[in-house]
Parts: structure tokens; sequence; C-alpha cells
DNA sequence: AGCGGATGTCATCCT
DNA sequence: CCAGGATGACATCCG
């Protein structure tokens, strides 16, 4: 249905221009009356009713026309949204298509309705104070103003408050070329236009009179009351419509409107991007720019071609003459900067105020080239005119040259060129990703350096992988060199590695841990001979208690792990030394597991001589030394550990390694068998309990020395990731230069050609182009600097 | 002699 | 409640 409903709107309303534009006349009131609830309902659906807004009502009441606004706010809202999304596709910098395509939806300035009446606090919905009754006369009045200069966005109160003089006389002049429209043809229009204002924005942004403000402003005597819808929807757009927010009371009614309504509009801001976008449309390729309108939306294309809509086509070229052109630019500007809006609102209606507005002298002296023609306003206000939508538009790549695109543009302007344009970025939600917070001021100021420092700083990330090899295959490699060194053959190297590979435990010593209850009570030591611990354990008891096995064990594998860390070479060490020391033992063979503390201790003892013999490293030598000069006895006693000294002591029948090691049935069996005094069993109890505790001490320090190269390869990990986000940044700060460059340029180029109704161009020292969500607006300086002045703003949107 | 790493041990908590 | 794992703290050994 949506899909359906929008195409029947956007049809339907592009039909209507198209007919508007040929002249032929509609009445679109007549029509509507009596259509609207079917088509209401064929848009919204039955329950349409049910939601109308505040918004809308007041429209209603204040137009007089009785069209349900509801349905034409939908379908434009739809249509809007529409396009929207096309536009917000083209939000990615990297987008390498150029072309640009707008789809602008014309307005006649006669629709526009007074607001005036409605400026209390009803307005606060965002449409709410643009709404506003439109008098066909002074829409058509303001039609003829066509000028961009005189269509000005009015700021609030402008009107009542007297325009600025330097503005007047254009305004008047603008004025009275408005009158040609025909009444009907402003009907026509205004009804687009309240269609534009239904599907969100407000009737301000649409409303013409805003725009053509300047001109009632400027004859007093003429009632706007577009007008003072006009400066609504202006406050809200723009920052300078601060300066209205002194109660700005529309010219006719006289009815002033609260500065609330300024705020929330200023709120809304318009992201670099759109204004680029808005730029791109209005400046296609070098060329002239005319604004093609086709039925309600018009294209906007290189300029060569010639619009089909005469009237409102729009030409950017300076020289033109101030008639319809320049105000069909303003209303598609504010069309665009309408569309804008609405994207604001849906992302997030909490839009900063641009700060560039109100500060146009600062913009300008960050910009490199001196005079400032005027300021292209953008209103961000939900509010302005939303004659022109773009339809497809595409930003250049980052990569691309701005300056080819434009240049042909600054060729042709040749005349003056004023130099800066005051952008003002606001926050919208989209770009602001990309731009940050990067305000539009700063666009001409020299890109930060940050990015491609940040670049060269950023270090060079050690291999990811390399970490992990360490990790991963150190331990087992460790493990097969000791194997090898101590005379593992092949096929028993294969075999731990099968073990180290089939435990899954958390370490490898907890994986082989020497209490595992798979252990039988003859082969209890298996824990032992995997677990790391274990194997130390083993050796202890299988060495009984006088072996210097442990030390000899111990350096023996060192060597073999060679200089790789101590925690790994004494970790992997323990793991795994001990079956290899276990080897030579058949019977233990068939089991795989450590069974040293079965051994008795002479027999250790020897084994334990012969394999530190065979260690060639230097620790070794001193064992060796020692082991010969001492005898077998006395070396035990003096290597063996205390628990081994004090078992021996107390006659204790097993070894400790049994003691350790063997499952709690096991253990409680072989103290039944023996009977052993209290002391005795305390000993053992003990001696269980610090074996143990060794063990799992020896898993606590693995662990934590594993948690420590995680944490490692975890830092590594994020450093690598932050050096990619660097780079990511890098990117993005060249695209936002080329972007800002780019707005500088049009900025530039579309100063140039803006002129009053004399034709004369805009002096950069009175004027300035400002920036916002709304469009682009010609600003006089002392406006913008002093927002809180009166409706003095002449604010002359050209569009080109 | 002092330092630091490795290891053992204890106490404690938790499962 | 016991056995045992986990862990901090401390002690000891050793280079």
């Amino acid at each position: 249905m949506l899909y359906l409903k929008k195409y029947f709107t956007e049809g339907l309303i592009q039909f209507t221009i198209l007919l508007s534009l040929i002249g032929v006349r509609v009445d679109l009131d007549s029509y509507f009356n009596n259509q609207l609830p079917p088509l209401r309902e064929i848009i919204l659906g039955p329950s349409s009713a049910y939601t109308q807004t505040q918004f809308h009502n007041l429209r209603n009441t204040l137009d007089g026309y009785g069209i349900h606004p509801k349905s034409v706010d939908l379908d434009h809202f739809f249509a809007t949204r529409r396009l929207l999304n096309q536009v917000r596709s083209l939000d990615h910098l990297r987008v390498p298509s150029t072309e640009l395509s707008a789809w602008l939806v014309h307005r006649d300035p006669e629709t526009v309705v007074s607001a005036t009446s409605q400026s209390g606090p009803s307005i606060a919905l965002d449409n709410g104070g643009s709404l506003e009754d439109v008098n066909n006369s002074e829409a058509s009045a303001m039609r003829g103003a066509g000028s961009a200069s005189e269509t000005t966005y009015s700021l609030s109160g402008e009107d009542s408050l007297g325009a600025v003089a330097p503005e007047d006389s254009q305004e008047q002049g603008e004025r009275e070329s408005s009158d040609d429209l025909s009444k009907e043809d402003i009907d026509l229009i205004d009804i687009l236009w309240r269609q534009d204002i239904d599907l969100g924005a407000g009737r301000e942004v649409f409303n013409y009179s805003n725009r053509q403000k300047e001109s009632e402003a400027d004859k007093p005597n003429e009632e706007n009351e577009e007008a003072g819808g006009r400066e609504e929807s202006w406050r809200n757009g723009l920052n300078l419509r601060a300066v209205q927010s002194q109660a700005h009371v529309d010219g006719e009614t006289g009815e002033s409107i609260p500065e609330e309504l300024t705020s929330l509009g200023a709120q809304t801001s318009l992201s670099l991007q759109e204004c680029l976008r808005l730029l791109e449309a209005t400046f296609p390729f070098g060329e002239e720019p005319e604004f093609q309108a086709t039925g309600s939306t018009s294209q906007l294309r290189p300029s060569t071609e010639e619009t089909p809509s005469t009237s409102q086509g729009i030409t950017l070229q300076s020289p033109l003459p101030q008639s319809d052109t320049p105000l069909d630019l303003e209303q598609q500007w504010q069309d665009i900067m309408s569309i804008m809006e609405l994207q604001d609102m849906e992302v997030n209606n909490t839009a900063v105020n641009v700060s560039m507005n109100n500060d146009p002298n600062n913009n300008n002296a960050s910009t490199t080239e001196s005079v400032t023609i005027g300021s292209f306003e953008l209103p961000r206000s939900t509010l302005i005119n939303q004659d022109v939508s773009l339809h497809q538009a595409s930003l250049p790549s980052c990569s691309q040259d701005f300056p080819t695109l434009f240049n042909p543009e600054l060729d042709s302007t040749g005349g003056q060129r004023p130099t800066l344009v005051r952008v003002s970025s606001s926050n919208s939600s989209n770009i602001n990703s990309t731009f940050g917070a990067t305000n539009l001021t700063g666009l001409f100021l020299p890109p930060a350096l940050n990015s491609t420092t940040n670049l060269t700083t950023t270090p060079v990330l050690p291999d990811p992988f390399s970490s992990l090899l360490e990790e991963s295959m150190l331990d087992e490699i460790s493990l097969l060199d000791l194997a090898m060194e101590e005379g593992f053959s092949q096929a028993q190297a294969s075999q731990l590695e099968d073990e180290l590979d089939s435990d899954s435990g958390l370490s490898l010593d907890s994986s082989h841990s020497p209490a595992s209850p798979s252990n039988s009570e003859t082969s209890c030591s298996s824990a032992a001979s995997s677990s790391s611990t274990s194997a130390t354990f083993s050796e202890e008891g299988a060495v009984g208690y006088s072996t210097d096995s442990e030390a000899a064990a111990a350096e023996t594998e060192e060597g073999a792990v060679g200089g790789y860390q101590p925690e790994y070479s004494k970790l992997c060490r323990m793991s795994y030394q001990d079956p290899s020391k276990f080897h030579g033992i058949p019977q233990l063979e068939s089991v795989n597991h450590n069974h040293t503390y079965n051994l008795p201790l002479a027999s250790s003892y020897s084994e334990r001589s012969q394999l530190s013999a065979s260690c060639s490293k230097k620790g070794r030598d001193k064992q060796m030394q020692q082991t010969k000069l001492q005898p077998p006895q006395d070396y035990a006693d003096r290597q063996s550990s205390r628990d081994e000294r004090r078992a021996r002591a107390m006659d204790i029948p097993f070894s400790n390694e049994k003691i350790i090691n063997l499952p709690v049935e096991e253990f409680n069996e072989l103290l039944a068998k023996h009977h052993l005094n209290e002391d005795q069993l305390a000993l053992i109890r003990d001696i269980r309990r610090r074996g143990k505790n060794k063990m799992a001490a020896q898993n606590c320090r693995k662990r934590k020395l594993d948690t420590i190269l995680n944490l490692e390869q975890g830092v590594q990990d994020l450093q690598r990731e932050k050096a990619q986000l660097l780079k990511e940044k890098m990117e993005y700060d060249k695209c936002i230069r080329q972007t800002k460059q780019k707005v500088q340029s049009l900025s530039r180029e579309l100063f140039a050609q803006l002129r009053d109704e004399e034709g004369r161009p805009y002096s950069a020292s009175e004027y300035c182009l400002q920036y916002g969500p709304d469009g682009v607006l010609l600003m006089p300086r002392n406006m913008t600097t002093e927002q809180s002045n009166k409706p003095d703003k002449k604010q002359k949107d050209k569009k080109k």
C-alpha cells in the first residue's frame, strides 16, 4: 500500500505541477475537497483519520481549504522519505559516482499560508508554526517576486519590524513582479505546498511567503500572511532566525510569533554532506545549472539543458535577471532543505544548533578569501521550502577531484567571486558520523594533519600470528625436544604429542593431573607422568628421599627448552619431562603414566644420575660432580625434599609420590594396609596435602602466565585494530578535507552568481551565505551577527 | 650483599 | 564435613 500511495501522491503532485507549469489551471481545492476522503483512504488507509496531528488541524483551520491535511501529509511524508532515503544512500563518502540529479518540487509562492495567526504555542510542533494562511494575492505577488533575493526566507518578524533598508528596494521590485502570476496558479502551487508541508515539514518549510518575506518587508502595505509563515519557517531553520526570535510579527496579521519557534527550528541542523549535496545539485557540472521542474519534481541538471518548466526553472548564472529564476532557486533550495530537515527529524529531532550561523564573521575569517558577499543559510528547522528535493545525488568519492567538477562553473562565472560561504554544519545524524563534530566553519581551515601523523606514528604491529604460534606451538615443540633429548624414540614422541592433543584440560598440567580418577591403583602414577607438577612429584617419589633426580631432571629439561622463556621451559618440562624419564622402564611404558614412586630409591637414583650425566648443560655438570663426590645416600638426603626426608625419618613405607598422587580411595586403602601411628598418618596427610598444593600452585602459575600471554595477544590485537582505525580515520579526514574544499568552491560560485533585483552582485561586506537544513540563505551580515535583531533580515535565497 | 626469578609452602576460600 | 582445587602471600633457593 505504501508503495502505491507514495507513487500515487508523487505522481499527483508532479502532474499538478506540470499542469501549473504548462499553464493549465486546475482547481485542486475543489478536487481535494470532494475527493479527499477517498484519497485519504487510499493513501492513508481508513485509520488515518485517527492520527491527525495538531499541526494538521491548525493548518486546516487556517487554510480554510478543508483539505484533510493528513492525507497529504502522509503522502508527502512517504514520498519525502523515499527521496530522503535516496539522498541518504549518497551519504557514503566513498561512493565514486559523481552524478548528481535532484528532483525539485516547486511550489508557487502564492500558496503561502499565513501562519501568523497560529504563532501560538501550538506551533511547538515542528510544522505547527509553519501553518499559515496563504494569501493568494500575496502568493501571486510572491511568485512574481521570483528573484531569489526577494524571495528571501524572511526571518520572522522582519516584515512587521521593517525590513532592512538595503533589501527593501529589491524586495519591492520583486514583489511587483510576483503579481504576474495568476491566482489560480498560486492556488495550485499552494496546494502542492501544503502537501509538502503535511509531509512533516512545517508549512514554513515550504512557505514561499517566508522567502518572499523580504519583499513584503519592503512593502509593508502588502500583507504577507505567507510572509509570517515564511518567517517562522526560516526562524526555525536558521540560527539567524534567532534574530527574529524576538516575537516576530506577521506583517499582515500583526501576530507575533513566539521565539520558541526559532529555537526549535534552529535545533535541526544540516549535515555537511547535505550541504554538499545541495551545492552540487545547485551547481551541477560547471555549466549554468538549471532546474527542471518536472511535475512536482524537477531535476537539477547541468544546465546546458533547457528547463522545460520555464517559470520555475532556475538558472544559477549570475547574470540572471532577478525575475523568476532567483525565486525558483530559492524554492528549490528550500525544498532541499526541507527534505534535509525531514532527514534530521527522522534520525533525531534533537539537532544541534549550528554555531556557524551565529558567527558569520568567524567563518569568514577562516575562509581564505576575504570577501564574503553573502551567506547561504540553510535553515535547519524542519520548516522551509521543500520545493527542491534531491532525487538522486551522489557525492563524488573522496578521492575524486572536486575542482574538476566545479571548475567549469567557476570559469563561467568569471565575475565576482565572493568568497566564502559559511556553511553551518549541524549535527545531522547521518553525516555526523563521518564528519564528526566538524563544523562547516572549519571547512576552510586547513585540514587536520592528525590523521597523517597518526599513520606515520602508528607503530608496526607485530604479526598477530607470531604470538599465537609461540603460544600454541612452543609447548608441543619444547616437549618434543625434551623427549628427543632424553632419548625418546619418535614413536614415543608422537605418543607424547597424542597425549597433548588428547588432553583437553585447562592447561597441560591440569589435563594430566596426577589425581585424575582414571588412574588405577597400579598405574596411579599417570598423573605424575602427564602433569607438569606430577613430573616433579614422580621424580621425588621414584627417587625416594635422597635422589638428585629433580635437579638433574630440571636441568636436562631446561637444556631441551633452550633459550625459551624460563616460565615456559619450566612449565613444559614439568608437564612432560617425566614420561620420557620413565620410558626406559618397561612396566611403566605400558601405562603411559609415571610410576616412579614405585621404583626403589636406588633405581631411581641411578636412573637420574644417568640422565643427569647425559645432560650437557652446565648445571648438570655441577650436579654430576656433586653426585660423584658424595655418597648416593647423602646426596639423596641432601637433594630430597623436606617431606621426603620427614617421611624417611618417620619410616613411611611408601613413596611420597604415591602418597600424593594416589586417588583418595587407593590412598586410604594403602594407609589401611599399613599399620601406621598417628604421627605417621599426620605426616602422610601433610605430604599429600602439600604435594597436591604444590601441583596446584604450579597450575595456578601456569594459568597466570597463560592469562598474561593472552592479554598480551589481546593488546597486540587491539593495537592492530587501532592502527586500522587510524588508517580509516586518515581516509575520512582526507575525504572531509576534499569535501570542504568542494563546499568552499561551490559557495564561492554560488555567491558570485547571486544578484539582487537590480542585477547587482551582493556585497560580500553586507551579505553572507549561510547554510542550514532549510537551505542556503543570503543574509545581511548585521543580521547574522545580531540575531536578536529585527525582521530586517532580508534573506534572499537564491537558488541556482 | 642484594636482586629477581623460580619454586615450595601455607592459609584461605570455594567447589 | 572432607577432599581437593585455586590463589594470594610468604619463604627459600639459586643464579
